[in-house]
DNA sequence: AAATATACTGAACATTCGTGCAAAAGTCAA
DNA sequence: TTGACTTTTGCACGAATGTTCAGTATATTT
């Protein structure tokens, strides 16, 4: 599979990869000697420096755990992308600031395509019978406008929420998809409020 | 927007995380004090064993760069995976079988966890209650038995579909989660019948 | 067969790094 | 102000960690 590594240097990959996985941080050199049978600290710096040398990984001597993946071996098949998660949402500040935000979420590109996203934790019902529960995670893409029946994710009076889109001529309805729930009334440009964005899709641990 | 940590704490906190996204490894104590204007490694110390009392980050003591942020601060996805997606699921041959996988999808590991998993798309609306869509991508752990309650997949004679789990004394319930469909009854050891795996998550396209 | 390269071992060695006091400085209530 | 906390400094110590160098065994080349 990669042909151009002896067996030593697959085992000592593979072993800084499943140790990155596991811990966040690089392993040392009698860490990765123990794993992969190298009885000798010197033994390992040779077969780091030689992955090194053949671009797997790359290295910053005198540092400890100073071990990093390159692009060459870091997987991340394509078809993935890292979205940012938002969790609350700061009234007045840019969307994706810092303070905003919460971490990153894995997406399939099938699902988020390849625009501008971002992802938001859902909090409450109210659009239960559009799939869309407690809980769940949303994807969707920055944008002031939105049409008639989106689903859009909508900044009121500091409160972030998730509805319908239905403009009138004179105001702006946001419909739950939950009967127990109420339409929301917004006179146009009357209250605080501005749309973040349109909902493209989602994901859920059940 | 973290309100029980202090201005150290967060700037700390927000150092490390800018460090791990660019190193991929944990600061030391040397770098943390340097970057967040603490002269001593010792008040480093005190600052991180406050947040890690806070849960905040973990702490390995005697280990170099042994900090890790805990799932309340954590930046990164924990990882992500690809699940292969099963398409027409021919009936006898082994679920996983080069004939019924159809490619794979990405997915955030928050949601399929670590343990063996398939994702399949869904047909129909009979769980539309439950907030499965049709066209939705399911997660799903494959097992042959499942506890009541439990959202399964399941082959019934060649056909795979996806329920909730109800076993009675003497038959098995499959109930739909919409009202215009019926339940389906097993017979126990009658009918062909197998459980293909139990849904742990979702992903829709919107 | 001799020379060379590869893939290590083993044992110091030198830094880097986390720990442990003791003490100072800052904070806040009584 | 006093006293009780909290937060930070300073420094020495020892454990953890990368580095260096001298060898060894094995295979490959010449």
């Amino acid at each position: 599979m990669r042909p151009d590594l002896t067996e030593k240097q697959q085992s000592v990959l593979s072993f800084i990869r499943r140790y990155l996985q596991e811990y966040d941080r690089p392993p040392t050199f009698r860490e990765v000697g123990q794993a992969t049978g190298i009885s000798s600290t010197n033994g390992v710096r040779y077969v780091l420096d030689g992955l090194a040398h053949k671009g797997y990984l790359s290295r910053s001597p005198l540092l400890s755990r100073a071990v990093s993946l390159t692009e060459k071996s870091a997987r991340r098949p394509k078809g993935m992308r890292l979205i940012p998660l938002i969790g609350r949402i700061a009234a007045g500040s840019p969307l994706l600031a810092e303070e905003n935000l919460e971490g990153h979420v894995a997406a399939d590109q099938t699902v988020v395509g390849s625009g501008d996203t971002f992802a938001l934790r859902v909090k409450g019902d109210s659009m239960k019978e559009a799939g869309i529960f407690d809980g769940d995670i949303l994807f969707a893409r920055p944008q002031s406008m939105a049409q008639s029946g989106d689903i859009v994710v909508a900044m009121l009076e500091g409160e972030a929420t998730v509805k319908y889109f239905r403009p009138e001529k004179k105001r702006i309805c946001l419909m739950p998809a939950n009967p127990r729930f109420s339409p929301i009334i917004v006179e146009k440009g009357k209250r605080d409020f501005q749309i973040l964005g349109k909902v493209i899709g989602l994901m859920r641990k059940i």
